[in-house]
RNA sequence: GGGCGGUUAGCUCAGUUGGUCAGAGCGCCUGCCUUACAAGCAGGAGGUCGCCCGUUCGAGCCGGGCACCGCCCACCA
């Protein structure tokens, strides 16, 4: 129990203040190890959530601290409800962002990771994270996340390495990973491939140029359309609609392509549109992604003009080799200009492929890479969400979100080619003749017996992501954690990585477990600046969630993110996070209350008046909402309703009712203190998951032996304390008594003044002296002399005010007048309704009956107030 | 080109299967330093639920259309 010096501090600390508390609080949670759990039992038992790892290099932004928030809420609930919970943590090598963050720090000292050298830099990469790496995790400790930090994985640890090498080598093994000479999307900043998803369209203004190829008959040209000039010295067709009359006679004919003199075959085909441009369409396979797959299709000669090295080849002819691309378009249209050849330009609004991770617009050019076929992966994880085994909440619309892509799936391109991540488990003869993949490195070619080198390539950051779930639990050794907390339960993301991430998780996941990694998928909201702009730190529209944290708490930003998010993107609102704020020093207030007035009892309630029964019935109710919220993921709603109960109901109402009990020394106040303490303890425990801190800070000064509140027990339902009568009597008192403060305020009794007043209702009778202590009534009883002044509707009748000296009488009329009118037009809305022979026939009996008590009310009121 | 979402109080947003006079926070107005909290207490004003048709006894909620705003997917030069 708490020491008088700790009750006397607690008189004195009358505002919250959450720095003084924060990283106290957060010892005590550490100290006590409840964030680690022992991998006892199995995973249907046991709860786990894997954290989608931040990047290293990372440090928190508003995604995280409300994908945290989210996190937090549920392993923090399913923690109190007993179960066995591990909230899985680690980092993520993160490739490229990571490469390009120790690149830069090369620049600044004059020197490039092509200078140091692949083993060097690959060293640097590990120093940085040395140095860096932990930031993140500490802020999400200041977020309150109670994540198991003493199990903590990053995606290039050796185990974790091992896995991801298993798996490659097992999808090669099973065919699925193969490498090819394909189109893929170059970036040229990063000197990479990188995959269809790492693509954005953006929409470009570029000029569109017609240029005439003449015909190798000499007898004129065909013009066709472009916005890439350039890329004309790969062309190797040129192709028309079939249809398009035009140009069938051209069919089969050659054209001279200009500056290179290449003939070039006019084919047909479908995809062309005779609408679009000329109706002809030069074919690059060597630079289009269209003209691959036409080139492919009519078995056409691929040329390769642009090089990975972002310049011209010397394919591109030797007055062209080596410019870079911009260069070679305007020399390209020069030369052409000067032959005469071009006929028309005209600017051109399209969207053009950029690349996500650079920024520079990708270049579309053959490569030979490393794919994996995703069609054969990609049917269970698409029968598990059509079957409801993987549910996305809401379900609309994003199942059928991740389904679309799933039924469309292509191949991934894997390969990439930095230095920072997994090198691929493949070993070339010197001359590639032989391609070795395994796990571990041979000493020589076992086809030739000649030496091999090791692939340079490193796998797409995501291919390694695609395991965590359970490569951070040991596998693909049978550990006891991957027993204890595989598969997971729930994962919890923004949408932004659906393709990314979570599907190929569950593809992965049920490849190579048997599993699904995680049953349920909460989809967050994406936080946008205050202004509807995306949140980032370019557009200088970020905001921090750290000085969030230090300016209002770390509860406070936890409630204000789950308060605002839903599931549509929403603007960043500082003042959900103040209400957060005022909410945390409003539950810390009234805790003070609680606990310096309260003689110590255990916290048994035993309710003795109505407002103790009424308390007690809305906090089981609130039991049942909150935790049925909660559970369904509705966090915003499980927000609101907590301010609610504990602002709404148990500060303004509660607290107030029990006052002279409270302040009466003489009085038996044992049973009282019980209630309150009771009271108390549940709010602080529907609290805890989303206001952590406060909760726990405010736990530790409650009399007895409790130990932490994050430990506790979460509440199970108690349907025996629902009590419908006394939520009636409390209800209909809370109503009256707002309805004389309004009347008092409107006729401008005094605030302090005293009103003689008798009650002419029915269901008052507990609660009289309530209504008179917070109304500020005198009430009368026996025969009264003198007049009714006049009387203030309340539900079941009226309150009778007698001689009031202070009130204004024209405005107490005035007032009566307008609730006559007002009840009058009720009570004929009710009637015409209740005349409706179709409402009361097809209507639901009890919307009928409830219609038909609403209108004897009014009755009653209207009849109360007199004429 | 497909698909999805939004449009509710001055602002930011809730409104679960259609059924009490449409809600919250903030802001605004009025009155209160009432011994937990002035980061507070009490009260108030403010909305043709984007527009049009329809279904229904009854629509913010369901169906059709329209208008703006936004997002995702997509290989029309």
């Amino acid at each position: 129990m708490p020491g008088d010096d700790r009750l006397e501090q607690l008189r004195q600390r009358t505002r919250y203040a959450p720095a003084d508390v924060e990283s106290g609080v957060f010892g005590r949670w550490e100290d006590a190890r409840i964030f680690h759990p022992e991998p006892e039992g199995d995973a249907s038992e046991n709860f786990s959530i894997a954290i989608p790892p931040p990047n290293v290099t990372g440090v928190l932004h508003m995604g995280h601290a409300l994908n945290g928030s989210i996190q937090d809420v549920v392993i923090r609930l399913k923690r109190m409800q007993g179960r066995r919970s591990k909230w899985i943590f680690g980092t993520d090598h993160a490739g490229i962002a990571t490469q390009v963050q120790v690149e830069k720090q090369l620049a600044t000292e004059g020197s490039s990771r092509q200078e140091i050298g692949r083993e060097a830099f690959v060293g640097r990469v590990w120093e940085w994270r040395e140095r860096f790496g932990s930031t993140i995790v500490e802020q999400f400790k200041r977020l309150g996340a109670s994540a198991d930090y003493e199990d903590e994985r990053f995606t290039m640890d050796d185990e974790y390495v091992r896995a991801v090498m298993h798996v490659f080598v097992r999808l090669y093994e099973k065919g699925l990973i193969y490498r090819d000479n394909y189109m893929v999307n170059w970036d040229p900043g990063l000197g990479s491939a990188i995959s269809d998803l790492e693509v954005e369209q953006r929409n470009v203004e570029d000029v569109l140029y017609s240029i005439d190829y003449p015909l190798e008959s000499g007898s004129g040209s065909i013009t066709i359309a472009t916005v890439r000039p350039e890329t004309m010295l790969a062309d190797t067709a040129i192709a028309v609609n079939p249809d398009d009359e035009r140009y069938t006679r051209l069919i089969g004919e050659t054209a001279i392509l200009p500056l290179v003199g290449r003939r070039l075959t006019i084919i047909p085909d479908d995809y062309v549109d005779p609408d679009f441009g000329t109706g002809a369409l030069k074919i690059t396979p060597g630079h289009d992604p269209n003209d691959f797959e036409i080139g492919r299709k009519h078995g056409l000669e691929v040329v390769s003009a642009i090089g990975e090295d972002g310049r011209m080849t010397a394919d591109a002819g030797e007055q062209f080799a080596g410019m870079e691309v911009e260069a070679a378009r305007q020399a390209v249209v020069a030369a052409l200009d000067e032959q005469g050849l071009i006929s028309a330009r005209r600017p051109y609004q399209h969207d053009v492929p950029y690349s996500h991770r650079s920024g520079r617009r990708i270049e579309p050019l053959i490569s030979l890479q490393w794919f994996c076929d995703m069609d054969k992966l990609a049917e269970p994880a698409i029968a598990a969400a059509k079957d409801g085994r993987l549910r996305f909440h809401p379900e609309k619309p994003w199942t059928k979100v991740y389904l679309d892509w799933l039924e469309n799936i292509r191949p991934w391109c894997v390969s990439r080619q930095l230095w920072w991540g997994h090198q691929l488990p493949v070993w070339y003869c010197d001359d590639e003749a032989h391609t070795y993949v395994g796990e571990k490195a041979p000493d020589k070619c076992p086809e030739c017996g000649g030496p091999v080198t090791r692939a340079p390539d490193v796998l797409d950051t995501w291919f390694s992501s695609a395991l965590w779930p359970f490569a951070t639990l040991g596998w693909p050794k049978e550990t006891p954690q991957l027993a204890a907390f595989y598969p997971t339960d729930v994962l919890v993301t923004a949408r932004d990585i659906i393709f990314l991430w979570v599907a190929r998780m569950v593809m992965m996941g049920v490849e190579f477990t048997g599993e699904l990694p995680f049953t349920d998928v909460p989809i967050t909201s994406v936080i946008q600046a205050p202004d509807g702009r995306r949140m980032s730190k370019s557009l200088g529209t970020g905001i921090d969630p750290l000085d969030e944290i230090d300016e209002h708490g770390a509860d406070a930003v936890r409630f204000g993110l789950l308060a605002m998010s839903s599931t549509q993107d929403v603007r960043y609102s500082e003042k959900r996070v103040k209400q957060g704020s005022d909410l945390a020093n409003k539950l810390w207030n009234a805790s003070r209350f609680v606990i310096l007035n309260v003689d110590e009892v255990a916290a048994e309630p035993r309710p003795e008046t109505v407002e103790d029964r009424w308390i007690l019935s809305r906090l089981e109710r609130a039991t049942d909402d909150i935790t049925a919220l909660l559970e369904s993921f509705q966090f915003s709603r499980a927000a609101l309703a907590l301010y609610d109960v504990l602002w709404g109901e148990v500060c303004d109402w509660y607290i107030e009712l029990v006052k002279p009990r409270l302040y009466d020394k003489e009085a038996d106040r044992s049973a009282l203190s019980a209630n309150l303490l009771h009271v108390l303890e549940r709010v602080l425990t529907l609290l805890h998951p989303l206001m952590p801190f406060v909760t726990e800070e405010i736990w530790s000064f409650l009399p007895g032996e409790r130990g932490l509140l994050a430990a506790s027990g979460w509440p199970e339902s108690n349907s025996a304390a629902i009590d419908p009568d006394a939520e009636r009597v409390v209800g209909d008192l809370i109503e009256a008594v707002t309805a004389v403060r309004r009347w008092r305020d409107e006729v401008r009794v005094p605030a302090a003044k005293r009103v003689r007043a008798r009650i002419a209702a029915d269901g008052y009778e507990k609660t009289a002296a309530h209504l008179a202590q917070l109304a500020r009534l005198e009430l009368l009883e026996g025969e009264v002399n003198g007049d009714v002044e006049t009387s203030v509707a309340i539900p079941g009748g009226a309150v009778q005010i007698y001689g009031a000296e202070d009130i204004d009488a024209g405005e107490a009329e005035k007032r009566r007048q307008e609730k006559r009118e007002q009840l009058k037009g009720e009570i004929k809305r009710a009637k015409g309704k209740l005349a409706n022979e179709q409402f009361v026939s097809k209507a639901p009996p009890e919307v009928v009956q409830a219609e038909r008590d609403k209108l004897a009310r009014f009755q009653a009121e209207l009849e109360e107030l007199g004429e």
